[in-house]
DNA sequence: ATGGCAGAATTTTTCTGA
């Protein structure tokens, strides 16, 4: 069984590139992030055609989570993070689907910095650990797929001198993340490709995709029971070089 | 120190992203 996490900037403006990586590639559970559409806007017929059911958590103009099930429904187990009844953005969605408790998470970039969109990133991030604690529990495997806006290591970027002022590689982000992986969670490529040099996101700007300057922010964190059943993984990198791509490719796990 | 690009909603600009 695949699960492919998918950063897609833009259900509508995406769509034809969502349905081609979908037909040609097939997973299991496609848990899409950065829909920026309200709920009405969604395209679920499309999937429909290709035989996935979906539920989503839209947004207008910005984020907004889906999970898409090949030959299935998603019953949806969680919208929107605990632990916070005043945030709004939707950037969480969860459901069992085949078997597996499976999360779609959009993780707040955090810049600028310092400010309260810092502020908000690390609030969240201790919020997902929290509620991430609560489904370890479960008999079932779990899977927290997506955009997590953290490049967790130096080998996990072009440059180790890129982004040393961003969001994404601050000190503090990186220990956050560390310490959900160290509740137990396995970041799937980084045990595969523990040397790194795995890019999942290529900026639009200054050529980046042309010189391969790239980081990996998408990550499948997988409980032991799913880690188990891990037999490969990877980043659909030939779609973030087709026409009007996303800036971030498709990142996948299949497990056992 | 800054720009470079892209999407959304409109406002021919502004906000957000990473």
């Amino acid at each position: 069984m695949r699960i492919a996490t998918y950063n897609i900037n833009g259900i509508k403006a995406r769509l034809p590139r969502l349905l081609e990586w979908l037909d040609e590639t097939r997973p299991d559970i496609a848990c899409l992030q950065e829909i920026k559409t309200q709920d009405e806007g969604f395209p679920a017929d499309e999937f429909e055609k290709l035989g996935y059911g979906a539920i989503w958590h839209g947004q207008k103009s910005f984020n907004g989570v889906a999970i898409l099930a090949h030959n299935a429904q998603p019953v949806e187990t969680q919208r929107g993070l605990p632990g916070d009844p005043e945030d709004e953005q939707s950037r969480y969605l969860e459901a069992d689907v085949h078997g597996i408790r499976v999360a779609s998470i959009y993780l707040p970039n955090g810049n600028p910095l310092p400010g309260p969109k810092f502020d908000y990133k690390l609030a969240w991030m201790k919020r997902l650990r929290a509620h991430a604690a609560s489904l370890a529990a479960l008999e079932l495997p779990v899977a927290l797929v997506g955009d997590y806006n953290v490049v967790p290591h130096t080998h996990d970027i072009w440059s180790p001198k890129a982004l040393l002022d961003d969001a994404l590689r601050q000190p503090e982000s990186i220990a956050a993340y560390r310490t959900l992986l160290a509740d137990g969670w396995t970041d799937a490529l980084a045990t595969h490709y523990p040397l790194g040099g795995v890019w999942t996101y290529w900026d639009y700007q200054a050529g980046a995709w042309q010189q391969d300057h790239g980081f990996r922010i998408d990550h499948l964190l997988l409980s032991p029971v799913a880690a188990d059943r891990l037999v490969s993984c990877g980043v659909d990198k030939e779609h973030r070089g087709r026409e009007t791509p996303s800036d971030h490719a498709p990142t996948w796990v299949e497990l056992g």
